[in-house]
Parts: structure tokens; sequence; C-alpha cells
RNA sequence: CGCGGGGUAGAGCAGUUGGCAGCUCGUCGGGCUCAUAACCCGGAGGUCGUGGGUUCAAGUCCCUCCCCCGCAACCA
């Protein structure tokens, strides 16, 4: 296992805007999981993004007189604060504007052209003339146009098309093939269903309708439109080009995993496997199409007033606490849900009250009874047998829950083992134990138990939360380097026991998470 | 009859192959005092959307209907 590499991706958002929270759950998830698989022992390669062609881009910076890319790069420059606010640590950021991509993407282009995939014909919508648009039926509004509200007509243009419909029965086959390529299994029936049993239609791929984007090399007045640029990111990132891949792409293609959108699930598992096959690359391992971080019960939206941002918010509780509500409140297949309260209410239940105080009663019970000493561990009664056990599978269930993308299961599987050592303290009483010297062995047990399964909350909660990990690990062996505790803890999480012996916790330990006031703090932020 | 997902305690949610209805928060009462008024135990609170059916037994399988939410093809 070890050395085995992992290349994980996150969808690369449209750069129109700052991404509010709910976009930044690809981001999150992803980077948990690369941490995750880091931990284990594996290579990996964590890639994110940002889709910076496109009408919009090019329509909005010239609203505000600047070039495209101006525009782009400040949206960029936003949302790379954002996801540092949450603490996403991902190894390559691509830009659609890279050089290496572009070029990537005229040759995958030019290749699917001379060999038949993609064809020219004619597009044919609702245009709106005024505002040199096309929309579908669904976008439009009334009938009208969406942006001016004035009618539509229908209109044709010159575009190419990417033969989609021969690839019909191979993908379908595919899907048969590999019951795990889409997580969670509901999203595949709805593809089934939805788009490819009633036939599978070609896709327009171009537009001549704008020029900011990459031109196709062989009819430059067109440019290559959002999906064979955008989906293709994820090969031509780590250096696949038609003309000639790289080492790189050699040792991580294909991808392990893609989180993305439920939106964009779509093109992930149509459009971009039948890219691939066209173009004689392998497929990636699976497709995670995450659900939507609903505010309430409702969309969140600019329109709607009702946006939350994961820097502001973190900048309130801490990149941690955000990290770990987005993770635990989402639901593998159904939307969930966020509201202040709800995310204050975790906060102070689930992170200063459960794990928060667990860490900091016993490093004091620690102290207090045993001068900061880690004692040595006496024989193990049935209770710390079962202690250990629990320790020992909490390890193997969420390595499982993760493994199918039960990100939310997996955090309440670990946090179980932080109510178990909080009832474990109430089962033991240690401050009775304190007052009868006859039982002083006993204490030892019982605080070794308690501090080696902090140990492992340590390990289990690093990927969800790698600031409160290393926190943890420092105040437990302040004289360590916790970052480097991390990185080799794994294997000693095999055994109950690892923690040595006679090494001095912190003689002044400090909550990992303070309890907010949610009334104070909701009214503050009216 | 378009497709899919939901409807379980005041709120938010779990409920594998059908076997006494659970969790978190809130609430009420108790315990403890190591700890961040935190922790532990117990109580109250549910016709598991509706109406049928299969079964010794259904939240869990089958059928009817009602309500909510997505998607519906070029909608990042």
């Amino acid at each position: 296992m070890p050395s085995e590499k992992y290349y994980i991706t996150t969808a690369i958002p449209y750069a129109t805007q700052k991404p509010h929270i709910g976009n930044c759950y690809d981001h999150v998830a992803a980077d948990m999981l690369a941490r995750w698989k880091r931990m284990q022992g594996y290579d990996v390669w964590f890639l994110a993004g940002i889709d910076e062609h496109g009408e919009k881009v090019e329509t909005k910076a010239a609203q505000e007189g600047i070039t495209p890319q101006q525009f782009a790069d400040r949206i960029t420059a936003g949302m790379q604060s954002v996801l540092r606010s949450v603490d996403v640590q991902y190894d390559q950021f691509i830009r659609t504007t890279d050089d290496y991509h572009e070029a990537a993407v005229a040759a995958a282009f030019q290749k699917l052209y001379d060999q038949g995939d993609i064809y020219k014909s004619e597009y044919e919508g609702n245009y709106c003339t005024p505002c040199e648009s096309f929309w579908t039926p669904s976008q439009l509004v009334d009938g009208k146009c969406p942006d001016c509200g004035r009618p539509v007509a229908l209109a044709k243009e010159e575009a190419y098309f990417l033969r989609q419909s021969k690839y019909q029965a191979w993908l379908e086959q595919y899907y048969a093939e590999h019951p795990d390529f889409i997580v969670p299994i509901s999203r595949k029936n709805e593809m089934l269903n939805t788009f490819i049993k009633p036939g599978l239609q070609d896709l327009c791929v171009t537009r001549s309708t704008i020029t900011w984007g990459v031109p196709v090399p062989f009819d430059p007045k067109h440019v290559v439109y959002v999906w064979i640029d955008a989906l293709s990111n994820y090969a031509t990132a780590v250096g696949f080009n038609a003309a000639e891949n790289s080492d790189q792409y050699r040792k991580y293609w294909p991808a392990d995993l893609h989180v993305i959108g439920k939106d964009i699930c779509r093109f992930h598992v149509i459009t971009w496997p039948i890219l691939l096959h066209a173009l004689g690359e392998p497929q990636p391992k699976r497709v995670f199409a995450h659900p939507w971080l609903l505010f309430g019960q409702d969309k969140m939206s600019k329109s709607r007033g009702n946006v939350i941002y994961a820097d502001e918010l973190a900048e309130l509780i801490g990149g941690d606490a955000v990290r770990y509500y987005m993770l635990v409140e989402m639901p593998l297949a159904v939307d969930g849900s966020i509201t202040r309260e709800a995310v204050l209410e975790r906060c102070n239940s689930d992170l200063a009250n459960i794990l928060g105080n667990l860490v900091n009663r016993t490093l004091a019970m620690t102290n207090k009874y045993f001068g900061g000493v880690i004692p040595a561990p006496g024989a193990p009664a049935a209770l710390e047998l079962g202690l250990q056990a629990l320790a020992l599978e909490t390890v193997e269930r969420t390595a499982t829950a993760l493994e199918e993308c039960r990100i939310a299961d997996a955090i309440e599987t670990i946090l179980a083992l932080a109510k178990r050592l909080n009832k474990y303290i109430d089962e033991t009483l240690p401050w009775a134990l304190a007052k009868d010297e006859s039982k002083r062995e006993y204490l030892g047990t019982v605080l070794y138990h308690l501090l080696e399964g902090i140990r492992y909350l340590a390990a289990l909660f690093a990927p969800s939360m790698p600031a409160t990990a290393e926190s943890i690990l420092r105040q437990l062996q302040p004289t360590r380097d916790a970052a480097q505790t991390l990185r080799e803890i794994w294997p000693t999480l095999g055994v109950f026991g690892g923690l040595p012996s006679g090494e001095k916790v912190t003689e002044t330990p400090t909550p990992l998470f303070a309890r907010i006031d949610t009334e104070k703090v909701l009214q503050a932020n009216e």
C-alpha cells in the first residue's frame, strides 16, 4: 500500500463570483479524503482549480471595463483565499487559462475531429438578439430572455458537436461492468433513466458568440465550449496531451476520485467517460456526486440573500469547526442543511463539550494525579478491553465509510469514540480512585486508556480537523513535533497502546474549542 | 400516469438481508465534581404521510392516493 498513488480532484467552479460555503464542499470533502489517504501512506495528488473561460466572465469583465483575464484573476485570488480559510491544501491549482491546458485542449479537439468524433452541424435554439445569447427552454423566464426580458426567437448557428450517440452502448456496458463508478448509486439510476436509456444525444461543444476561450484550431471563429475545456482539466493538469503525455500523467492517471456536485454529475459520468474513451485514455475509478448544502430548506443564492461564506464563518468559529460542520452535516445522497444556529449548536455540543472537554479534563487529571506523567497501564479489565476493541473498530469503520465516500458516517463513528471515553470516566470515577492509595495502579490504567484513546481521536480527526488534531498532540506530547507525529501515526493505530508512558503531557491544558454564546453571536451577526 | 429523491418524538436526522421504534439538540428529573455551567444516568414526547395487501411478524416487501424537493438534454 505505501507509495501507491491516489489522484483526487474537485470540480472547477466558474470564475464569476466568490464561492459560497456550498460551493466549497467539493474542496473540503476532497481535502479531507486526500489527508486521510496521505495519512495511510498513499502518494496523493490533490487537484483543485477554476474555469476562467466563458461568456459570463467575458460579459462581466466588459461591464467593469477590464479584460476577462483581469476579472478572472480577481475571482481566482478570492477563491484561493476562501480555501485557505478552511485549510484546504491542494497540491496543484489549475486555471483553464493556463498555457499547457489550452494547448492540450486544442490538441484533443483536433484529434477528436480528425477521427470523426466531432463534426460540424447547426445548433438551433431560442436566441435573444440584443443579448446575443442562446437559452434553453428551462432557462427562459415566461418564454422570454432571462437577462433582458425581451422575446426570443428560434435561430440557427453553425457549431461543432461531439458524437455521444455513437458511444451509448459502450457507456451502458461500462456502467454495468463498473458498479462502483458512480457514488451514490441513486445518481447512476437517475442518469440512466433520464439521459441514457431515452437515447443519448450529441453534444454541442463550441460557441461562436463568444471569444473568451480556446479557439478551435482549424476554425478559429469558434471557441471550445465549457465541456471539453473544463472536463479535460483533470487530465491536462497532470500532463495529458494528445500529442505527448508526460511521465506525471502516466503515473497519476486515471484519477482515483472526482469529487463534484450533483448538478454536474451528467457531464462527469456521460460526456467525460466518452471523451476519454474516444481519446483512448483510461477511465477515472470513481465519481462522487455529492448533494447540496441548503440554507435551511432553501437553495443558497445571492439573490435570495441567504448566502453563507466559508471564510466569514471561519472568522467566527475557526476553520476546523467550519470543516467539521460541513462534513458531518452533508448526507451521502440527499441535500444537507446549514443555518448559523445549527453551526453554533454543533460547535458547542460536538466540539467544545464532547471532544474539547474530554481532552481538557483528561489532561487536567493526568496533571493532578500523576504530575503530568503518562502512567504505565496495568492489566486491562473487561472494561478496558472493550475500550481497546472499540478504538480499533473505530479505525476500521472509519476506513470503510471513507472508502464509500460516507464522510458524515465516518465522522459520527469517530465522535462515538469520544462519547464512549467520556462515559468511561463516569464509570471509573478517577477522582474516587485517587483517594485510595491501593487503587493507584488502576487509576493509572484508566488514565492511560483515556490518553491513548485521545491519541486515536487526534489521528482519526486529523483529516477533517487538521489544526485541532495537531493541537491535541501538542498537548498530549508537548516535546514532540505534532505534524511529524501525525505523518507517522497510521501504523501505530493497529495495536492499542502506542502512546509511550513516562513522557509528560502539557502542564497547561488549553481548551480546543471555546463554548460559544449562541444568542450573543447571532445578535451580533444580524 | 415523464424520471428521481424524500415524508419517522418540538427541531434535525439513523434505521443493513422484515423480528420489542433509535440518535443528536431541546425539555423535565437525578448523579458526579476531573473538566469549557461541561460530563454521566433516567423520564416525558411518535397512529414511522394515507388507505389497502403479503406475513406468525412491516418504518422495512407489494399496490392506491396525498404532500414536499430536485431533474427533464446542451442549464458550472
